[in-house]
Parts: structure tokens; C-alpha cells; sequence
DNA sequence: GCCGTTTTCGGCCCGACTGTTTTCAGTCG
């Protein structure tokens, strides 16, 4: 198994733990962790750059030294550097820096005064009351390691983005119901929407901070207060989601919605460009000398700094400036653009609506089309059609549309990819259909290379016209099924097929670095539900987000077609 | 360790809050 680029990241992130734990240069630990960040969200293999003799000096961040380390990481999977620190420190001392209160400095006082290198050590030495005699240390930091250590136990879980937004509702309205609020708004990873997050950034804006924070401490879900300050508060909500609550002027909404939006990378990339143009960019707007010159709004943050409104969803400093700059911003794709669903299910097999029901919810929607794409007879479990029961559903398809005007249900089906890569229903029939989704459901342990022979078999079969859900993965829970997916994309687009995003908010597969690479290429991805009730229509606006970070701009996207051109696009002969 | 329309040295994003101090260091985002 060739070394990936997150595995890079690690150790990179684990030099940087414990260079910093060291009390190494501070900038040197930064550029390990910039790296770090770099690879994390990089969509191309280094291993492959590598391999193919590119210089990988050209990503900025990485310099002689730390190609030179990759390097040696691809070609052994190692790095005698870190080993060195390890041996020299703990590899445990990464996990201590974890806890809450608990950074590089503390940590080596731990260390290096009390001799701990374990959790456990440190869990003994806090209940022994040794933590607090620590000098820089006391009673309240002693306790506050020991509260983390247990949480530690659940280990840390970022929550998917819906269920973000299940949580973050109910608190933003009471929040608003406030008096005198102005602006309340979630910024951070959520604003972005990026598809899980770590904890909520709310923003808001009100002449009485005092009073914004006091509401806020005292919204009844609040098991926890962490810290409470005039203009800044962070609480744990009962459900162990952490909120943290800045309150700012009016005058300053835009640089501090900009400031929380982030990302972190985005916002030091922005703050390096205004220092070049002699200004200072902090969360209460951009100044010169002492004079604020903007920061009422976000777009006037960026036109101080000279380029044009950047939307949320790209700001994770991954070329947006750039492309800003060059006034190459991509115009993102948005929910109204979609003209229907290409992947849904009935009661016919596992969905628990009847077609008609989808077809209204469909039709409420304002789509001119959706596509039934019921299970094929290998998912038993879910009833899956066999011919005779795709043909009884054809035909109950084809007396709906006769009842329908500007809209029409697609005849479709979600065919299983057997192990072989051939397909679970004969091409008689799949010819028959308006729409054939492809996917994998079985045989998800195959090598590498068996797994994409047999996908790109499935693309082979000229009936097929989208892979759904390619990768297979299932967010937080299920990683993707080893495949090379760039490899699969190349050959959907010399077969004129197309992926799927699958808009489901637990899998959002594709992510948006591959939607990104997708549109690098060419090929148009289908953002589509996998709707298996009438609500699950709305997912839509989930697969969209993904589809704007990916930054996919109407074109790249097959379902904002109207249905005639949707049909010549699907015509693969 | 990286980087360069103030370049190969000397910088590197910035402010709030907390706990432990008695003016500040460490952590966090």
C-alpha cells in the first residue's frame, strides 16, 4: 500500500507536537504545521508526484528540507527525525497536548519536572495532587486535566453538518428572541459547510454585550461554562458540542464574520496581502496606521485588500486568493440552478414512499424531472427489482407522466456492480431505461487494483451512465473502499459517463476535492439524493454545499440541465 | 523551516480569556 498523503500529514503534525513540546523555534514548528495542513487537503498523491520525479518545492509551504522529507517518507514510510524526537521525548506527549489547557509548554513542565510520559502517569500524578505544586500551575488547571482525561475516553467526534444544524437551530433562535439583537449568525467551519464540525461559531451583533453574554450562558442546554468575558464566551451545549459566542459592534460585522468564517489558512493568507498594502486586518476591521478604513462588511475587507467577494464555501486557502486575484473565481453552482434528482427510491424496494408521493414531492420542488433508481435484485436485503418488477414499475411510471405537464418521472434503476465488475440485470433491459446508476454495494474489501478493473468494467457496459456514490465511504464511520479514483474518473470521461455526488449528508461522495479534480478534467458530476422518503429530497442543498467547495459552477453539474439536454448528455452511442 | 516588487537575512497573523501572577505567560481559535 503506496504511503498516502495523509499519512505524511501525521508526521508532519507529530514533528510539529513535539518540536513545539521541545521548545524548538516557534516559526520552524509552524512550517511542519503548515505542511501538515497543506497535505491534509491535497488531491493529488504525493507518492505519485514523487514517483513521477516533480519538484515538489513548487507547493508553496514546501521548501528544500521538507521535500527532501517526503521524499524519504514515500520511499520508506518513515522519518528518522521523528523517531529521534520520540526516543528523546514520548510519543504520548502528542495525545497529553490534546486535553484542554494542556499546550506545549505545560506539557513539558509535566515532563520534565514530574518525569510523566503517559496519560496514565498524568492521571495519577493529578489525582496525587502533584500537577498543581507545578510552578505556572495550580488547583483549577489540576482539576480541569482531570475532566479531560475523562472525556478523552469518548474520544473526540466531529459532528456531521446536519446534525450541526439540528443542534444550532433551536440555540440561534433563542438567541435572536433576545432584546436588541442585530446580526446572529453561525460563521466558522458551518458557514463554510464544510461536512462535519468541530464546534459552532456564532457571531453576533448588539449594543449591549453584556447582556448578549448573560443570554447566552443561560440558554438552558448549556451544561458547561468554559469561559465568559465582556465580548467573548465559549460554553459545552449537553450534548458535548462546544459553542463559543463573540459579540462585536456594528462597524466591525464584516471583519469579524470574516475573521470567524476562516478558515484559519484563508485568513492569514488575507492578513499577509493586506500587510503588503500597509493596513492591519483583526476581527474589528482593516486599518491604517489607527484608522479603520473598513470592516462594515465583508466585501469591503476584500476590497481593501483588492479583490472581489470570495464566497465561504472556497476560503480554505486553496488558490481562492489566487484565483480572485485573477478574477478567475469560479460562479458557484447554487440549489436554484438544479433542475431535478437523479437518484432516488420507492417503496417498491427500500424506499418507504410510493412513486406517486415522490413524484408530487418531486414536482413541489419546482424540478422537471426525478429519477426512480430502485435497488437491482442482488440487495435482497432491500428488495431489490428483478425484470419482472422493474417492468410492473416502468409501466406504473409511464401511466403517472401521462398525468403530468413539465414534469416527468425518469424509468431508472441503481444496478449493483457484481464482483466481476458485470452488472446484476441483463443490457435487454437496462437499454429500456432512461436512466441506469451504477453503484457497489458487495465486495468492498477487494485490492486496490481489482476494485477499479472491476468499476471501470461496470463503465465499460454502455447502458450505465452514472457510478453512484463512488467511493463508498460513509462519513465518520466507513472509509472509502480502496480504488483509484482518479484513474475512474479518467475513464468515465472517455466512456461519457458521469459521478455522482450523493448529497446523502452521511456520505457527501463525492468530497469536494474530487468534485474539484472532476471539473479539472471535465467531467460533470450528478449531485443527487439517494432520496429513500419524500423528505430526503431536501439533501439536496447538503450535495450543493459539498459541489460549491468543490467549486463546481453550473456547467460542471449534469442535473441542471433541462430534461432534453440531460437526455442528449445521457446518450452514450 | 519557508520565503522574497523593502530578497538570501530577518522576518514570520492577531486578539481574548484564564489562571497564576502582581504585569504576564500560556492557551485557544
Amino acid at each position: 500500500m503506496a504511503i498516502q498523503n495523509s499519512d505524511i500529514a501525521r508526521i508532519f503534525q507529530e514533528m510539529a507536537d513535539l518540536l513545539d513540546i521541545e521548545g524548538a523555534n516557534p516559526f520552524r514548528v509552524r512550517a511542519y504545521r503548515n505542511a501538515a495542513r497543506l497535505l491534509s487537503g491535497f488531491s493529488r498523491e504525493l507518492s505519485e508526484m514523487v514517483a513521477a520525479g516533480e519538484d515538489l518545492t513548487e507547493l508553496s509551504g514546501i521548501g528544500k528540507d521538507l521535500a527532501g522529507k517526503i521524499e524519504e517518507i514515500v520511499r520508506t514510510g518513515r522519518l528518522p527525525q521523528l523517531e529521534a524526537l520520540e526516543e528523546r521525548l514520548s510519543p504520548d506527549l502528542v495525545e497529553m497536548m490534546k486535553l484542554p489547557g494542556l499546550g506545549p509548554k505545560r506539557v513539558q513542565v509535566i515532563y520534565r519536572r514530574l518525569g510523566v510520559s503517559s496519560l496514565g502517569e498524568l492521571q495519577e500524578a493529578a489525582e496525587k495532587g502533584r500537577i498543581r505544586e507545578l510552578e505556572g500551575f495550580g488547583a483549577k488547571i489540576e482539576a480541569e486535566i482531570l475532566e479531560g482525561l475523562k472525556e478523552h475516553r469518548g474520544g473526540e467526534r466531529r459532528l456531521k453538518l446536519a446534525e450541526a444544524e439540528k443542534r444550532a437551530e433551536p440555540l440561534l433562535r433563542y438567541l435572536k428572541a433576545g432584546e436588541g439583537m442585530k446580526n446572529v449568525i453561525i460563521a466558522g467551519s458551518f458557514r463554510r459547510r464544510q461536512e462535519t464540525i468541530g464546534d459552532l461559531d456564532i457571531l453576533v451583533t448588539c449594543r449591549k454585550e453584556a447582556r448578549v453574554i448573560e443570554r447566552f450562558v443561560s440558554y438552558e442546554d448549556v451544561r458547561k461554562v468554559l469561559s465568559k468575558g465582556g465580548t467573548r464566551s465559549t460554553v459545552l451545549l449537553r450534548s458535548g458540542l462546544q459553542v463559543d459566542l463573540r459579540v462585536v459592534p456594528q462597524v466591525s460585522y464584516g471583519a469579524a464574520l470574516h475573521y470567524f468564517t476562516g478558515s484559519k489558512a484563508h485568513n492569514i493568507a488575507v492578513r499577509k496581502r493586506a500587510i503588503q498594502r500597509g493596513f492591519k486586518v483583526n476581527e474589528y476591521g482593516v486599518y491604517k496606521e489607527s484608522k479603520r478604513i473598513a470592516g462594515r462588511t465583508e466585501q469591503s475587507v476584500y476590497e481593501s485588500v483588492g479583490l472581489p467577494y470570495i464566497e465561504p464555501e472556497l476560503r480554505e486557502n486553496r488558490g481562492e486568493l489566487e484565483a480572485a486575484e485573477a478574477g478567475a473565481l469560479p460562479r458557484l453552482v447554487r440549489l436554484s440552478d438544479i433542475q431535478g434528482d437523479l437518484h432516488s427510491h420507492t417503496r417498491d424496494t427500500d424506499g418507504q414512499a410510493s412513486l406517486e408521493e415522490m413524484a408530487e414531492a418531486a414536482r413541489r420542488k419546482g424540478y422537471a424531472y426525478l429519477a426512480v433508481t430502485d435497488h437491482s435484485r442482488r440487495v435482497s436485503m432491500a428488495k431489490g427489482l428483478d425484470e419482472r418488477r422493474l417492468v410492473d414499475q416502468m409501466a406504473r411510471i409511464d401511466a403517472l407522466n401521462a398525468r403530468f405537464k413539465g414534469f416527468r418521472l425518469l424509468k431508472g434503476i441503481e444496478v449493483d456492480i457484481l464482483r466481476d465488475g458485470s452488472l446484476d440485470l441483463p443490457d435487454e433491459i437496462l437499454r429500456e431505461l432512461d436512466l441506469v446508476v451504477a453503484s457497489v454495494h458487495y465486495d468492498r474489501a477487494l485490492s486496490r487494483e481489482r476494485q477499479t478493473a472491476r468499476i471501470i468494467r461496470a463503465m465499460d457496459n454502455p447502458c450505465v451512465h452514472i457510478l453512484a456514490h463512488p467511493t463508498g465511504r460513509l462519513i465518520g464511520e466507513r472509509p472509502p473502499y480502496e480504488m483509484d479514483l482518479e484513474k475512474i474518473m479518467q475513464a468515465a470521461l472517455e466512456r461519457g459517463c458521469f459521478l455522482e455526488l450523493n448529497a446523502c449528508p452521511d456520505r457527501l461522495d463525492l468530497d469536494d476535492q474530487a468534485c474539484r479534480e472532476a471539473k479539472g478534467m471535465g467531467l460533470r458530476v450528478a449531485v443527487s439524493t439517494d432520496a429513500h422518503r419524500a423528505s430526503d429530497l431536501d439533501f439536496m442543498r447538503f450535495g450543493i454545499d459539498q459541489a460549491r467547495r468543490g467549486w463546481l459552477e453550473p456547467e460542471n453539474v449534469l442535473n441542471t440541465l433541462p430534461w432534453q439536454s440531460l437526455r442528449k448528455a445521457l446518450d452514450r452511442r
